[in-house]
This record gives structure tokens, sequence and C-alpha cells, in this order.
DNA sequence: AATTGTAAGCGCTTACAATT
DNA sequence: AATTGTAAGCGCTTACAATT
């Protein structure tokens, strides 16, 4: 701390001006020049000062990440570690930095977005949560704040959002198709917390196949769990009250790996009694027992995809805007 | 975009150091005047720009959190957004943000540390990985930056650092004694990497609790293993080639998932032929086939004590060091 | 003594001018 | 035409001066 470009610039003997371009590598300085300044800023141990570079540039380097709230549950899905990491893979080829700002409830959370983003603490947001209420996404695109949300924006009808996520009404059916298909007859759904469109959509998918199939959804099996592995629990055993699925349509493995034990304690053995199936392909899946069916939704694709799209549409400007959406795959293991 | 301190001055019929005051709610000045001149602010719609507040004032506001190596399988574990979690809630309450430098491996890791301290982007940094090397927290040593490590940096001997982390040692003795305690006579244990600390003190405190209960250590039934579930998955076929304990000890309940599958797979039932114990209790743990008995570790007050340490040093200075023991508590269930 | 203003400075970038 | 320098400015903070 301390040495500035003032100071290279009298020791290599040239203006600060010339540092300046030395240090983007500007064409318009000769090669002996540079080969002088690099020599004095190494020696002198010069490291360009970050906030004077933003504020005259203005831009950042950072990209601010919307975490689902560290006080709500969500946070500890194992979706957002693998979001992340592929959100970090492409930061960090083009040597940006991560903006987090910590939030425990959803009034902070707004308040956070708006201090990150009016402040001029970041160039772009990506919005990781598909809690994220419209309100954060309408007022990003209201003031034309360059941002890209996992999840689907569809309800909002904002025409040029960008944004990244699975089919999720394709993996509903995906998923209640595959039980069809082995045999099951009367299949049961738990879904999460139905103000989030993905939750929305992965039912509406179960529906879907359930009609084409001509069966009738039984509302008696259908359950909505609040938080993971206890939600799961509690929704099964509320299902199992109302009498006995020959399967389980779970939107989320930690749901599935609840209701599984629901029904164990109920003296149901799984896949025999009652075949149960999950989504997201978390790392134990395969230890469980039995081994969970699930869907791999490739979150880190969609983190990659993600920095992608808010990258370019940093970049390009407001008319850029763009969507991916990555399909999940179905992987077969033995609890259905 | 585009209101700065000038134009709130100018509405407010006031200078600029004014309303840089007013900003700070600096005694200095008159309340007639705070109000005049944050009724400009409000209609302007004015936000101070954090770049130049902290090109002038010197602290950015930001802490600099060094995570595993999002490439590393590390990245992964449920200890990570946990310890998140405790730094967050903190760092909230003191209105400063999270930076991470996105690094894929080692080399990359520590430039992304230089150029975050260097540039002038944190204020400090908690170095949140058991990988860590030596080598970053010397370097912050000896440039006097503010910083926290949690894990022990013992093996340094360094006196002047802050950090925080559990009786590792404690913890492996305690899992230890727990299934000795339960009549298990040939106790074998399975390790994480032993160039981590985490994992040597774990280990020693296996052979401590094995020692002063007058029994052999073994070497056919230890083993280490690499990544997670299939890491300790292969670490029990090997042991299991060499004979077959009555129970094993797993310095963390990822290992032990995949243990017990092992076990499992070659016909063992747990907890009756083989016992197993973990350490971390995450999440799975109580859903698990049977419910996994393992060690609380509390990674949640590790970040914040970690946090809070870090902020003291920031405010008080170097002459500012403590740590934080966190004890794990035993969590039993049916493993063993 | 309490309140406000002046002006320099934080460490860069960049338009424009100057030099070869 | 290629290379370098001058000087203003980015949006704040703060020592010091000035005013009441």
């Amino acid at each position: 701390m301390g040495i500035t470009i003032k100071d290279v610039a009298k020791a290599a003997n040239v203006s600060p001006s010339t540092v300046s371009r030395v240090v983007k590598d500007s064409p318009r300085i000769s090669q002996e020049t540079k080969k002088r300044v690099r020599q004095a800023m190494r020696e002198l141990g010069y490291h360009p000062n970050a906030m004077a570079q933003s504020l005259t540039s203005k831009n950042t380097g950072n990209i601010g990440i919307m975490l689902p709230r560290p006080n709500d549950e969500e946070f500890n899905h194992p979706f957002f570690p693998e979001a992340l990491r592929g959100i970090s893979a492409v930061l960090r080829i083009h040597d940006r930095d991560i903006l987090l700002s910590p939030a425990g409830n959803e009034v902070e959370e707004r308040r956070a977005l708006q201090r990150m983003v009016l402040s001029g603490k970041v160039d772009g947001v990506v919005l990781l949560s598909s809690r994220i209420s419209d309100e954060l996404i309408t007022w990003l695109y209201s003031i034309n704040f360059p941002f890209v949300v996992i999840g689907n924006p569809r309800p909002l009808g904002l025409e040029r959002v960008c944004w990244v996520d699975n089919d999720n009404i394709e993996i509903g059916r995906m998923i209640t198709q595959y039980l069809i298909d082995k045999g099951y007859e009367d299949i049961g759904i738990i879904t999460g917390d139905l103000r989030f469109i993905v939750n929305i959509d992965r039912l509406e998918g179960y529906k879907q196949a359930m009609e084409a199939a001509g069966k009738s959804t039984n509302r008696a099996y259908m359950a909505e769990a609040d938080v993971w592995e206890d939600g799961g629990y509690n929704a099964m055993l509320r299902i199992l009250r109302n009498g006995k699925p020959s399967a389980v349509v779970t939107v989320d493995d930690l749901f599935a790996i609840g209701a599984i034990r629901a029904c164990r304690d109920r003296g149901y053995s799984i896949p025999y009694d009652i075949g149960v199936i999950g989504v997201n392909n978390i790392g134990v899946d395969q230890y469980l027992m039995p081994p969970l069916t699930s869907v791999e939704i490739y979150a880190y694709e969609l983190g990659k995809s993600a920095a992608e799209l808010l990258l370019k549409r940093i970049e390009i400007g407001p008319e850029y805007n763009d969507c991916v959406i990555i399909h999940g795959r179905l992987v077969e293991r033995v609890s259905c």
C-alpha cells in the first residue's frame, strides 16, 4: 500500500498517463517504454488501486450475486454451491470478482440489492434464488441494469430479461411418466412451496403426464412440503393418512429422502410397497438405501450459462437479451 | 447514477462537504441543515458512490472470503454454506459485503488473494479452507493484513494470528471413546487427506483414546479416504479386504455414508455387524438407514466467531489477536 | 463554541496537445 | 504517423479556515 502510479512514473522517468497505459497494455506505448515501466513496477511492488480504477473507469469488475437469504433453509440446498461453482468458472476467466450482500430477510434483501447497484459496487447481478421476488426483477428491469435470473421470470411478462432455467414442466412430466411406464397405478406427489414457479411447473408437468395417461389426480395423494427432509417426511405422513399410493413423485431429492423415511416408519418398504422418485441428483442419492432415482438438473451448467449471459448483457448493452433452457436427464437407480 | 454530492449541495444550498457530513450523520451539522439536505437527497434520489468513498476513506466495507477452490470436491461439503451463513449473520449487522475471488487452482488462489488485498478491494480476509496453504497465511501475516483462519494454524508457529476451530483432537477422542464404551473391540478408522490438520488431529484423538483404553491400533483397519462418499466407500472396502473390524470411526459423515454402503455391499449390516460413527451432523444424518451417529461441530458458530474476530482485528489493529475453540457435541443415533 | 465552507487530495483515466 | 505528456476530472473526505 502506498506505491502509486506516480511513484512508478518517477522511477521509470515517464508521465503517470504512460504508466496507466502500460498497466492496460495500450498499443500506443512502445515496447521499450513498456519494458522500462514494468521493470519499475516490479521493483517498487506496484499494484493498481482497484477503487481508483473503478471510480474513473466506471466499471468495478464485480458481479453481485443474490443468493437465497442465509436465514432461509433454501440456503443449505446443494443446488447453490453447485450453481455458484458454475458462475465462478466463467467469472474466473474474465477476471471478475463476486460480491455477496448478506441479507436476513426480504426487506434487507431489497435494500442490499439497491445499495449494491445504486452505490456502484457491481456491474451486473445474478439473481440466484427461485423465491427472488418479482419486485427485485422488475426494479432492475425498470432501471435497465444488467442482470440475469436463474429461474423462470415468465409470469412477469417482461420481454427482455436474460434468464436461464431447466424446463421444469418437462421434468415433472418426465418423472411422472417414468413411474407410469413402470406400471405404478396410484401416483401421488409431494411439491414444495407453491409460490415458487419451479414447484408450480413441476406440479403442472405431473398433471400433464397423469392426464395424458388417462389417470385422474387424487388430491388425497398430493401434499405441499415445507422444509427439506422434515417437510418431505411430514408431507408423506399426511398422504399416508389418506391411504397408500403405489408411488410418489417428489419435486426434490431432499423431500424424497424424508418421504422414504416416513414410508419406512409406517412399515412400507421402498420400492416394493411404494416407489419414490426425486429431482436434483444430489451427491448422496446413490448411497441412500435404496439408491434414489432422480433427475440431473445440471446446476453447474445453469450457473455457467447465467454468468455467460450476464457478461454478454454487460458488454453489449440493453439491446441484448437471451435465455437458456437446460434439459434434465433421468438417472435411474432403485427407489422406483 | 449521476446524482452526486454536488448536485445535492446545490439543491440544498450548502457546500459539498456539508452534504458529505450529513451522509455520515456528523454531529457537527445542525438538525435543520440535516433535514434540508436529506430532503434534497431524497428528492434527487442521491446515493453515495461507494468507490469514491472507498478511495478517500481507505476502507471498502468488503470482507474477502477464501472458500475452498470451486474445482475442489471440498467445495461441495455442507460445511461451507453453513460457515458462510455464520459469517453473513455478523457482517450483515455491520453493513459489510462479502467478496469472493473465483480461483480454480492453487496458483490462481494465491494470485486472487494477492490481488484482492494489494489492490485494496477488501479490509480483511477470512481463510475458510483447511487446505489453505501456509503460504497464504504466512504472507498475510508478514504484511500485517487483517485476517482470520477457520482451522488451526498451530503448525506455523505464528503467535498473533486470529483463528477459530473445533478441538479436533478432542472430537477424535470423543467418537472413539464412544465406540469403546459401547463395547466394540476392534475399532478401525477412516481419515481424510492427512495433509489437512483437521484430519491429523482427529486421527490423533483416535490414537489417544485407543491407547488410553489399552487397545492397540491396527494399521490394517486404518485407511485414508480421498473424496467424500466415494472415498469413504473405497476406504472401507480396503479395510474389509484386511478383515472385519467391529466398528469404524470416520472423520466425516460423507465418509461414513460411503463406508456404510460398502459394508452393506459386503453383506454386513449396520450397526449389528459393524458400528459406524461420523463427524459433522449433516442434514441427512437422521434420515439415513440407519440414522447416523455423529458430532455436531457448529459450523455456523465457527463462521460467526471468525467474522467477529476479524472485525475486531480490523478495528483494533495488529496488536489484537485471539482465538476461539468450539467444542463438538456427540449426537447419538443408531449407526453404532 | 457551534456550524459551515474552501480547497486540496485520494489514485487513477483519458481527451487533447505536444513532440519526434 | 507513432509515441508521450499535460491537465482536467471521476465523487468523495477532511484539515483547516471562516463565519456567526
